[in-house]
DNA sequence: TCGCCATAGGCGATTCGTTG
DNA sequence: CAACGAATCGCCTATGGCGA
């Protein structure tokens, strides 16, 4: 990204419990006609549908056209900067939500890598990350997905729950689009594609008790100058990355196996199972025997 | 942007002891 | 015997500084 410009701003959710739906809707606006200024308390999703709707956000102007959507957040002045000539329509969605934070793209990105590793430490980590403002080339799952909440939102459902767990999906897509689009940008560009095959190859790999060194000479890396490139991605160091690979890989392992630790320990490409051992107590808090004896039953059926 | 050097701290191997 | 922890120690990695 280019010093200066603009970088995207990603509004990021914990969604262990689901968003607030408080009310949605299908505008559609008269000719001529531009936003309203207003300064309110929710948040508000808005997918464009027909025509341009002109709307600043502070100082940020946007353009919601269809397959844009916009992210309006409380305690910020909002308004149509613009007339639209044409008729627009949009959908409309007023919500809460709780611990929500903004992040930039690197976060984004660096996040995108490392979600096991945040989800091991922060324990529970389940969150959505949408871009404050973004156009999607899949409109047809949002569409559907919002046609279904105007539907529930407006039947007399049995509990008004129906609406905040559709809006949280509709989040989760959002999210998971924003995640594919990320990564398909990420490989078309040369360097990236380079660095997410490096990604590749160590997954592949990992069994190898592969090194720094190893990786920096498969792809004509300097080893120091690896070590810094790949932190300053990812956000942590090379060694605990491929250390979290191995703990997750280990994980699977130790429920859907009857490997003993050790066998475990030397398919990981240790050559020493102790160590196996302190790493993984280090890394879940709990030996591997007691990650196995507690987990092993609830697992036992998952094919 | 990349590579080299120095170095502190962490990694990984080894040994030994304990428990069930 | 299998699993795990503690202590120890050499080596590797991360990182700041410097320079091409």
């Amino acid at each position: 990204m280019k010093r200066g410009e603009n970088q995207m701003k990603f509004l990021k959710i914990p969604i262990d419990k689901p968003l607030t739906h408080v009310s949605s809707g299908h505008f559609v606006s008269p000719i001529n006609w531009s936003h309203s200024k207003r300064n309110i308390d929710s948040f508000v999703l808005i997918v464009g549908l027909q025509g341009t709707a002109y709307i600043q956000q502070d100082k940020e102007k946007y353009e919601v056209k269809p397959g844009n959507v916009l992210i309006l957040l409380p305690y910020t002045t909002h308004f149509g900067y613009e007339i639209s000539k044409e008729s627009v329509s949009y959908y409309w969605c007023h919500f809460y939500c709780k611990n929500s934070s903004i992040v930039d793209e690197s976060t984004f990105t660096k996040e995108l890598f490392v979600p096991k590793i945040e989800a091991s430490i922060h324990n529970d980590c389940n969150y959505v990350m949408v871009p404050i403002y973004s156009s999607y080339t899949n409109t047809d799952r949002i569409n559907i997905l919002f046609n279904q909440l105007l539907h529930v939102a407006y039947s007399d459902y049995y509990t008004s729950y129906g609406a905040s767990y559709l809006l949280t999906l509709i989040m989760m897509e959002l999210t998971q689009q924003t995640i594919s689009d990320h990564i398909q940008k990420l490989k078309d560009d040369e360097t990236n594609g380079k660095f997410i095959k490096m990604l590749e190859w160590i997954r592949i790999n990992i069994e190898n008790n592969i090194s720094v060194c190893d990786i920096a000479r498969e792809f004509n890396y300097n080893p120091d100058y690896l070590s810094r490139m790949f932190k300053q991605k990812i956000g942590i160091s090379l060694i605990k990355y491929i250390n979290s690979l191995k703990i997750t890989k280990a994980k699977k392992m130790l429920l859907c196996s009857d490997n003993s630790i050790k066998e475990i320990a030397y398919k990981l490409g240790f050559t020493d199972e102790k160590y196996f051992m302190k790493l993984f107590k280090k890394m879940e808090n709990i030996t591997p025997t007691q990650y196995r004896n507690a987990f092993f039953y609830t697992h036992m059926n998952n094919h």
